[in-house]
DNA sequence: CTGAAAGCGCTTACAG
DNA sequence: CTGAAAGCGCTTACAG
């Protein structure tokens, strides 16, 4: 990052705006003081008169006035305000983080403003660097991050600096940065995912993984390894298939599985949901009809498991909840690498049917 | 809408930020007048000597100054911000022309602001109101909406009164607002895509569409009728068929309608790809080919049409081009009620090869 | 090129 | 309960 100061970002061309009404503006035409003004406009003052109040509420509704946010702010030197950084709003699983931000800032009386950083780090330190400007109340990082071990240096002591400042940085998503966190819990999900499927009597599950790495898939993979490992299901060495993380690549990866005439199996797991509904239209293909003799799950619960028929066992991570209480976290005063972490649901549907004896 | 001005959205607990750098110190630390300082700082200044830049600039990088924008903003009277109002940020649509705006506002010096309105007109209104407060140097609407005419105009008369304040007001969707718009060109789109397939010698086209109406399902059919009206192609009574608006949807619609062995069509158009990728499979299982002996084609082309074998016609609608030009359209001065739209591209894919004679 | 001063729209002790 | 005044952190004429 060789983000010159000199670089400085004012208003490209700041065109004179006609006038919005202003504080003085609604004394005058209520007749009282600014101070008496302001005072009768904050619903927490009790040192107004109920006349006072009711005549600048009349001349503020007369008028829409809407008090300037930037004058407050530095007024008070605190902006009503979280920064979100995001690695792609276009991803569902960070839509749906963000959704749950703007709703618990909503009620929060936080606004929300967002900037992309496209999974590179040195973006998020820049990104960071122009939202200090804003003097937000805290910065919530979003999605997942790469790049050097010098960048994650530089970001860390960029946000340790705004920390310094008085501000309040939470992560949403994975834990790997020394500030509040709220987890989105892939491996506790997958592992509970897992226990689940044995109380219905499963043994012998089979794994559809995507082929290309990522923290998400490997989250999910330990998290089913470690409770069929606790549980004492076995799972064979052939019986983890790789695929592109689409449907038809859990079409495919399922195809292959069943190929082999693996007798032994009774459950397909696989990473995402849209693999998993792959993985059903390969079994019916086969004759098979998903649920009835090999059950099937997915995972995350993001898009269309309800709308297939069976419909498809899943383990919602409640996304929306971790951008909620990542507002949360951020409006509970400073704290010290502390760490949230939901019990994701497993939701049982029709793919996974209790099996008898 | 009965929001009392009364309820003032101060910010409930200002707590005491601990101090950030300040223009003050910046000027001390260097030896200069605030003035000075503020000058060197500006990029677009003249008035400062090469070395009192340099001296300011050392300072500022040193105490890890950011300029604070609030106060910034209350001296020049314009924040450079745009505020966002989308019905909902998980809707893929919304996302990526979300994407697009923040792209631009980026590299247009812009802060993006966002803000749910849940489709709900009273929602808009009341967050219109709380964004005024920001001063934003526009306002970008985007999605849906629905309500009474009387909150319409609600609607209609508090976006007005910002844009007398001098804000800037750009729809991104559907020109139903009197305000600058770049409009989603669904209904182009559709006409194009019917259009291309004529011209690679299809004649006879079904059309799947959702159920539920929706102006988007609306301007899919009102395009596509439109131009096979203009071509000539004739579309049957039965040749359109209703499902929901998923795969499996378009599963069960490619199945009734296969059901009544209709030689004579050639095409079917689906109005949204995953509708379009349920009807492959519909046809597979039918034993067609999907391309082979009945085209198909999708529409929007947000997801995974490039994922399916063979890969998917569909028409790309430019939605995060969409999102752009709105923050364009914002910056080249207040318009009265322009309209931008682009011309969508119809992306010819595997299953509509040229059909001969 | 530089600095002292005024002003942006607020809020909040401080005296009444 | 009310008002005059100071101050928040900037920018920008206005004089040098």
């Amino acid at each position: 990052m060789t983000t010159d100061p000199a670089t400085d970002d004012r208003s490209p061309s700041a065109p004179t705006r006609p006038s919005a009404a202003t504080l003085r503006d609604v004394a005058e035409a209520a007749g009282v003081s600014k101070a008496s003004a302001s005072r009768a406009l904050d619903p927490a003052s009790q040192y107004v008169s109920s006349s006072t109040r009711a005549r600048v509420l009349d001349a503020a509704e007369r008028l829409g006035y809407r008090p300037n946010a930037s004058a407050r702010a530095t007024t008070t030197g605190a902006t009503a305000m979280v920064a979100v950084l995001v690695s792609d709003i276009r991803d569902p699983y960070n839509a749906e983080i963000v959704h749950g931000v703007i709703e618990q800032a909503g009620v929060s009386g936080l606004v929300a403003t967002f900037a992309g950083t496209d999974h590179a780090i040195d973006d998020e330190i820049r990104v960071v660097r122009m939202m200090r400007s804003l003097r937000p109340h805290a910065m919530i990082l979003t999605g997942t991050r790469s790049g050097s071990t010098v960048s994650r240096t530089s970001l860390e002591a960029e946000l340790e600096r705004y920390t310094q400042e008085g501000g309040r940085v939470v992560v949403a998503g994975d834990d790997e940065l020394p500030f509040d966190t709220v987890v989105v819990p892939r491996r506790r999900g997958a592992s509970a995912l897992v226990a689940e499927l044995f109380r219905l009597g499963y043994r012998s599950p089979a794994l559809i993984r995507p082929d290309r790495d990522s923290a998400a898939a490997r989250q999910w993979e330990d998290g089913v390894l470690e409770a069929a490992d606790r549980l004492g299901m076995r799972i064979e060495r052939g019986d983890t298939v790789r695929a592109p993380m689409t449907r038809d690549g859990g079409y495919d990866a399922a195809a292959r599985l069943l190929a082999r005439r693996p007798e032994h199996l009774d459950v397909v797991l696989a990473a995402t949901d849209a693999m998993a509904i792959g993985a059903m239209t390969a079994m019916r293909d086969a004759g098979l009809a998903p649920g009835a003799g090999i059950g099937v799950a997915g995972f995350d619960d993001v898009v269309g498991a309800e709308d297939v028929t069976p419909d498809l066992t899943s383990v919602d991570l409640a996304l929306a909840r971790v951008g909620a209480a990542a507002v949360e976290l951020a409006l509970t005063g400073p704290g010290d690498h502390r760490r949230i972490e939901f019990e994701p649901r497993v939701v049982v549907r029709g793919t996974t049917p209790a099996r008898l004896g």
